[in-house]
This record gives structure tokens, sequence and C-alpha cells, in this order.
DNA sequence: AATGAATGAGGCTTCATTCAT
DNA sequence: GATGAATGAAGCCTCATTCAT
């Protein structure tokens, strides 16, 4: 019974995840979503109070989960370089995996309709990133630079790499590009 | 004569570039582009037939803005690094300077509403910076990376900056975060 | 449940077909028929995805219904101008108690708001009535004029027939002139 | 330049002519009847107070038209069968050779627009027709049918007879359906 | 008389949400 | 919990008409 409850739940959540990133929130109805999901249109707000309710709850979902995905294996690496280096390509697998999450990510990320309540609520989920670079400067590994200024060109930087590996007119290797983007960043930042 | 014309024009592209970027392309009504503009209803389809119209005309012309900026004074620098310095401090100014055209342009560059003619009209601004970063990369002031890589952080490293800039939370000094971000870039994309 | 479904539905065709004939299609607003049909202006969408498809549904529906009404009882009539005369009264007595209808048909017949798809699908009903006709000029009961001619001439004269009956002014009997119009007719059209 | 003004409300009562039977009185708006006119949109308004006023010109001009030729040559007749003849293929040659304003008045002659002054007005044309088919019954060369009816299936069989001529379906000779359609109709109220 | 930009009421249709089954 | 018909506010766009030039 849970499962089957679950099953719906994840079904709306699903539709809505590739709905919203296509259409946008105002583009897409929650009639297309429960249709692509397969249940009635009531069934959608027994789940979810609110359109706006499901989606900062599919907000909180995705961007969580790219949250664990960053740190992933991260114990396993001994330099700080080599743990920098590896959150990185974190970063960029899970674009590149989760295509359909990335997207909506890139597309709502400042979204009038993501409240700040869920934006901090996620925000704690990358406290340890920004530990962990400050920890970088902290120790010189990374030269002095204000680390908002470090964590948006890593992130981003990030991001790009992504694009540009799904940008199917791009015919470039894809482990050469998250190596290349990695070394441009690295060489702009660390000592020496 | 021409002057009135204009001004109701220019009213209506100045409501919707505010309202689309606070409140997205549906989340925008064109009954609230008009009242903000102090126009009627009708007027704003007297100018743009179509709410996609009007995006799309808007997007053109800030876009194709920030394009005119992105070169201005180049011929005053003589090395390649003061080149690419200055239109890296280009953009960062027009978006500090332009900060609602600079959402804006952020918010729609990947939006279903702006189609394909429109995008690769504006595109044609930007041929310049595609063949400076192709020099760069051949005369070897610039390692060999992939060109498309290089522009993308160079242009996203840019946006970063600005947002850097207006966040207001943030106390950092405008100069220096332009600086420092060049150094980042530069560092990491120059040879040696 | 079945029933409460297809009361509204009733009701709004109700309300359509009056509204329809007595103010036009444009004359007439899709706010107006859900008021008269004391349904909420979007209910009425629930049954017909447009106005179109509510005045072809309309116009399917009604003039369906006339042809079948046009031949019923003509099993009971043996000679050919009998089963004729029997024919032409049905026809008027159809316009003559389906007052609405008559005019809806009367003035929709040629509009290019009904597509030439329903308008197919409705002439299915009268290939009986070219077939009658032609039997009738071939056995030689009626003198040999195009047939075209002659159903148009029966058609036409019978809508005739319904509108000075309908007509208040005229102070004539209706059984009347329904044999006087047939008089008229046959003696136009048969042999002898 | 009385030949000027003439030519402004011409082109407009030709344009209206046309757009008014192809799309209906709400189907065209004021603004294509002045572009296909040839003319600003405020210049019709000079000519017509209100598109309601245009429609009842256009409807008064062209059915009054219709009302002078009908009975054109008519002195040349002698017998009363001549004479009805020769109404009934003036009526049907107008038809034929006045398409748009045959249309036209078959769509607009029971619309809610043209006011009943306009009918009235129009009707004054018509009063010979009637006087003339009472005559015919009274000298008994017509059989003794309620006048309305007789003229009421004269009027329409001609309208019937140039909807045949002019349906490019049908392959019929011009002059022989004209001369059939008389003759159903004469056999069918002529006395003996 | 001629023009056409401006107006704003009104039309068709969509859609988040409710609720009786 | 699940369903889907019903609701009516709100959105985009049209259009008859006005009026300053």
């Amino acid at each position: 019974m849970k499962e089957h409850v679950k099953d719906k739940k994840t079904a709306i959540m699903g539709a809505a995840l590739k709905l919203f990133t296509e259409r946008g929130f105002h583009g897409t109805s929650t009639a297309q979503i429960s249709k692509n999901a397969g249940v009635a249109t009531g069934t959608l707000f027994n789940y979810f109070p609110t359109k706006e309710d499901l989606i900062n709850s599919l907000y909180f979902e995705v961007k969580g989960n790219l949250g664990h995905s960053m740190g992933v294996g991260l114990e396993a690496e001994t330099t700080f370089q080599d743990k920098l280096k590896r959150i990185w390509s974190n970063l960029v697998n899970w674009g590149v995996n989760n295509q359909e999450e990335f997207l909506f990510v890139g597309q709502f990320c400042s979204s009038p309709y993501i409240t700040k309540f869920t934006r901090d609520e996620v925000m704690k989920e990358y406290v340890f990133l920004h530990n962990f670079v400050d920890e970088g400067i902290k120790t010189g590994e990374v030269r002095d630079f204000p680390a908002e200024l470090v964590i948006a060109m890593f992130y981003q930087g990030s991001r790009e790499v992504v694009n540009l590996i799904l940008d199917s007119d791009s015919s470039l290797d894809k482990n050469k590009i998250i190596a290349d983007g990695f070394q441009i960043l690295w060489r702009g930042l660390a000592k020496v």
C-alpha cells in the first residue's frame, strides 16, 4: 500500500520534472502533469496542496539529490586538489546522467516560484562546500580570493562543462572536457 | 510625432523588461505590462502583434545592446591580455549598470519563447568574440583548450562576477572582484 | 449519473440553438450560451472544445433529426404521389413543430462555420430522398426534369410553406397551405 | 471632387459586400473593410456612422437594385404568362450576373442587423409584384391559391434556380434550367 | 474630408482547485 | 485515497469607434 502511494507520488513528480523543464511553470498545467503521470486531476492535489507546493517539493528533492552526489567518494581522496577534482567531476557527472534534473535546477534556481524557505532549506546541503573552500584558502592551497567568488566560478564552471557535453552539436570528448575545465580552474585558483 | 510613437513603444518594452524578469513570461500578463507602461491594453498589440513577438523584440534589443557594449574601447588596448580584460570588464560593467537587462538575458537565453530565428539573429553580434578567442589560441596566447569551453567559462564567469556584485549581502569591492575574477580566468587560460 | 451529464450537454445545446438562431454565430458569445444553459463558462468547453465544435455538433444533430423525421410513416403509403406527399408534410410539420431547429438549419446550411466534414456526414441522411426522386423520374411518375432541380424546388418549397405558417401576420389555415403547396408542386412535376 | 467622394464610398460598399458575404457581419471587421477598400480606418466612419449603418445602406442598395431589375423589359411582353416568365428570368439572371449581391441578399434577408425600417423601405419596391400576382388570381390566369404562397414559391423558386446554376458541380445548361424551373411553377400555378 | 494611433470593453479559452461519488 | 466533472477568475487578443493632426 505504501508502495502504491509512493508510485503515484513519484509518477507525479517525474511528470512534473519533465514538463516544468520543457515548458516552464506557468506553461505546464496540473492537468497535463496528472495526465502524463497517469493519475486523475484530483489525485495530484492529494499529495501537493498546491502547484507551488509541487514545484517546491521537486526543487527540494532534486537539488538535495545533487548536493548528496557532490560528496560521493570524497573520503577516498587524499590531497585537497584531488578532493576538489572529485567534487568537480561528481557535479559534472550528475548533470550529464540526470539531464532533466540538471536543466530543471538551472531553470528554477532563481525562479520566483521557489520560496525563500525552500531555497534556505536546500542550502544546508551546500554548507560543506563552503567550509571546504574556506579551509582550502586558510591552509593556503587556494590563493586568497573571496570565497564566494571561488565557489561561484567553481559551481557555474561545472555547469558550463555539462552544457558543453550535452550540446549535441559539440563532438568533444566528455572526459577531456571535464579534465580541461578543471585544469583551467585549478591553475586559476591554486597558489603558485 | 515620431517621438510620441517611440515613447509608447519604449514604455511598453521597459515595463515588459521589468515584469518578465521579475515574474517570468507566463507569470506576467499583457494587461500588467500595459498598465505599468501607462497605455491601454490594446495599444501593446499595435506595436507587438503577440506577447511572444514582444519578448523576442525585447531579447533582440537587449542582447544586441550587450553585444555592442562588449567591444567598446577595444582599440585602445594593445596586448591580447589587455583586450580580453577590457571585454571582461565591459561585460561585467554592462551587467552592473543594466541590472534588469542582465537578469532578463540570463533568464531567457534558453527559454522556449525566444525563437531560433531571434537567437540566430542575435548570435551575429557574438561572432567577433569567437574569432578573437580562436585567434588567441592560434597565436599561443591562450593554451590549447577547446574554444567553446574557453568562451563559455569566460562569458559565464563574467556573469557570476556580476551576480556577486549585485548580491546585496556581499560587501565586496566591485573593482576588486572584477580584477580577481579576471585573474583567476587568465591564470587558468594563459600559456605559462 | 449519465443523466446528469446529459442534462448539462443538452442544456448547452438548447441554449446555443436558440441564441445562434436569434443572433448568429459571432453575435452570440459563449458566455451568453453558458449563462442561458445555467452552467459555468468553463463547463461549455468540457463538452465542446471549441465554439465551432459546438455549432457543428448542433448542426449535425438538428439536421440529422430532420432527415429522420422526413421518412416517418412512409411505409404506410402506397402510391408514389402519396409517399411524396407524406415526405412533404413530414418536412413541413417538422419545421412547424421545431421552429428553432427549422430556422437554425435555414441559417447555417451554407455558413462557413459548418465544416465540409459535418456537411458531408449529414448528407448521408438525404441520399434516400435523391434515390426516391430519381426513381420517380425513371418510372415516369415525374416528368423529365433534372433531379437536382426537382429536389431543390421540393425541399425549398416545403421551407417556404413553413415560413408562411410561422409568419404570425398570416392567418391562413395550416393544413390548407400544406395541401395547396403540395398541389402546386405536384401539378408542376407530375406527368400528365 | 464629387467623383472622388463617390469613389471612396463605392469602394467601401464594394469591399463590405464581398466580406460580409464571405465571413458574415460579425466575422468581418471594419478594419478589414477599410483595408480592402484602400482607405483609412477612420474614413469608413465619415460615410457610415456605424457598422450597422453600413450594412443597412448596403442591403437597401442591393435589394433595391434587385427590385428594379425584376421589372425590366416587362412592357415588351403581352400575356400574363409571358410577363411572369420575364420576371422569372430577370430574377434568375440578376442572381447569376450579380453573384455576390445574390448571396448577400440571401444571407442577410432575415438577419438581425437589418432593421425593420430598412426592410420596410425595401419592400416598397416589391409591391408591384404583389399587385401583379393578385391581378393574375383575380383574372383567373392563376388558380386560387393564397397570394403569399404563390409569391413565396415563385421568388424562392427563382433563387433555387440561381443556386443550381452557380453550383459549380452541376453541369446543367443555364437556359434549360431557367425554362424548366418556370415550367414547373407555371404548370403548378396556372388554371387548367 | 482623410488619416491611423489609441482606446478599453468584450470575446474565446485555459486552468488551478474543489467536491460529490 | 482516487476520481474527474464543474467552477469562474483571469489571460490573450480583437475590434468598433474616436480624435488630434
